[in-house]
DNA sequence: AACTATTTATAAGA
DNA sequence: TTCTTATAAATAGTT
C-alpha cells in the first residue's frame, strides 16, 4: 500500500522512521476506532517509542486508558484466582520463611525481565502479610515490656510503702532502734527485681 | 477494502459482527506488529468484547502486556509528579485532614464510576503517608511512655536504696531510734511519683 | 502537509 | 472455519 513494497525490518533512516511511525500510528488508532464501533468493543493501545516516549489511545464506551487497565488487572486477578482455585491445595504458594520472601523480592524487583504485574501483586500481598506480622509482634513486645515495667513499678512502690510503714511503726513504738532489725531483714529479703531489656527477649 | 464499503456503525447481525471482530482484530494485531518492527517500538493492545471477554496483544522488545502496563503506570506517575512539580506551591494536593482523606476513600472506593487507576494510586500513596505518620507517632508515644516508666523505676530504686542505707546507718549508730526522724522526713519529702497513662497524653 | 501509485486489508461469497 | 477475490483503505515515496 505504497509506491513500493517495504521490507519488514527496522527503518534505519531516522527521519523516515519518525514519519512512518506517525503515519502508521494514526492508522493503527483508526483501525482500533473502527473495530470498536463496528464490533462494540473497548480497546486500549499503549505504545512506547524507542526513546521511551509514551503514546496512548483508547476507543469504545470508555474514555480513559486507565479505566481499561483497571478492568484488565481485575480480569487478570480473577483468572489467576480461578487458576489457583482449580489447583486447590496442591501447592502452598505462601513463602515459608522471611529469607525466601527476601530472595523473591530480590529476584522479581532487580530483574525486570521476569516480573509480571501478577507476580508483583502476589509479592506485594505476601510482604503485606509479613509486615503485619512484624508490626503486630513489635507492638506485642512493647506492650509486654510496658507491662513488666509497670509490675516492677508496683512492686517497688509496695516495697517503699512497706518500709515507710515499718519506719513509722518503729518510731511510734520507740523501741530504741530494735524494730530496725525487721526493716533491715525485709530489705535483704525483698524479691530481686529483674533488669528488663527492651530489645532482647 | 472489501467487496463493498460498509457503514461505520455497530454491525447488528451477531454472526457478521463476530466474524468481523475476529478478522479485524487480527488485522489490528498485524498492524501493531508491523509498526513495532518498522519503528522499533513496544506496543500493547487490550480489547474487551461487549460480553466482557478479554483479548490482549503485545509487540516489540517485550513479551508481556503486564510489562508494558507497569511501564505505563510508572510513566503516568512520573508525568503526574512532573506536573505537580511544575505547579509548585500553587496548590497543595495533599489532603489536609484525616477527615478529608476518609471522605476521598469513601467517594473513590464506593463509586467505581469516577475512580481511575491514577486516582487510586494517588489515594494509596496518601493513605500510605497517613499510616506512616500514625505508626511513627504510635511508636514515639510508646517509647516515651517506656522512657518515663524507666525514669520512675530509677527514682524508686534510688529512693529505696537511700532508705536502706539510712536504716543501716541508724542501726549502726544505735541512737535509740532518733535517726528515724530523718528517715520519716525523707519519706514525706520524697518527690511524688506521677501516675503514667499509656493511652492518654 | 498533500498527492498518488501501489500495496494491503477485508467484505462478501464459496 | 478457511480460502478466494473484488474492492476499499492505507501508505511509501514524491512534491
Amino acid at each position: 500500500m505504497g509506491r513500493r513494497k517495504i521490507e519488514m525490518k527496522r527503518i534505519e533512516d531516522t527521519n523516515s522512521r519518525r514519519v512512518t511511525f506517525s503515519k502508521r500510528r494514526s492508522g493503527l488508532y483508526s483501525k482500533a476506532h473502527q473495530l470498536s464501533v463496528l464490533c462494540d468493543v473497548d480497546i486500549a493501545i499503549i505504545v512506547f517509542s524507542s526513546c521511551g516516549k509514551l503514546y496512548e489511545y483508547c476507543a469504545g464506551s470508555t474514555d480513559s486508558v486507565d479505566h481499561i487497565l483497571s478492568r484488565y488487572q481485575k480480569s487478570c486477578r480473577r483468572q489467576a484466582e480461578e487458576r489457583a482455585a482449580q489447583e486447590g491445595g496442591s501447592k502452598d504458594t505462601r513463602f515459608q520463611t522471611c529469607e525466601e520472601l527476601l530472595q523473591s523480592v530480590k529476584r522479581l524487583v532487580e530483574e525486570p525481565s521476569d516480573s509480571s504485574v501478577a507476580d508483583m501483586t502476589r509479592l506485594e500481598e505476601e510482604i503485606g502479610v509479613a509486615i503485619m506480622h512484624t508490626r503486630s509482634r513489635k507492638t506485642q513486645l512493647m506492650m509486654e515490656y510496658i507491662s513488666k515495667l509497670r509490675e516492677k513499678e508496683r512492686k517497688l512502690m509496695e516495697e517503699t510503702e512497706e518500709m515507710k510503714q515499718q519506719v513509722i511503726l518503729a518510731m511510734q513504738n520507740d523501741d530504741g532502734g530494735r524494730g530496725l532489725n525487721d526493716i533491715a531483714a525485709n530489705q535483704t529479703n525483698s524479691p530481686q527485681l529483674l533488669t528488663l531489656h527492651l530489645f532482647k527477649d
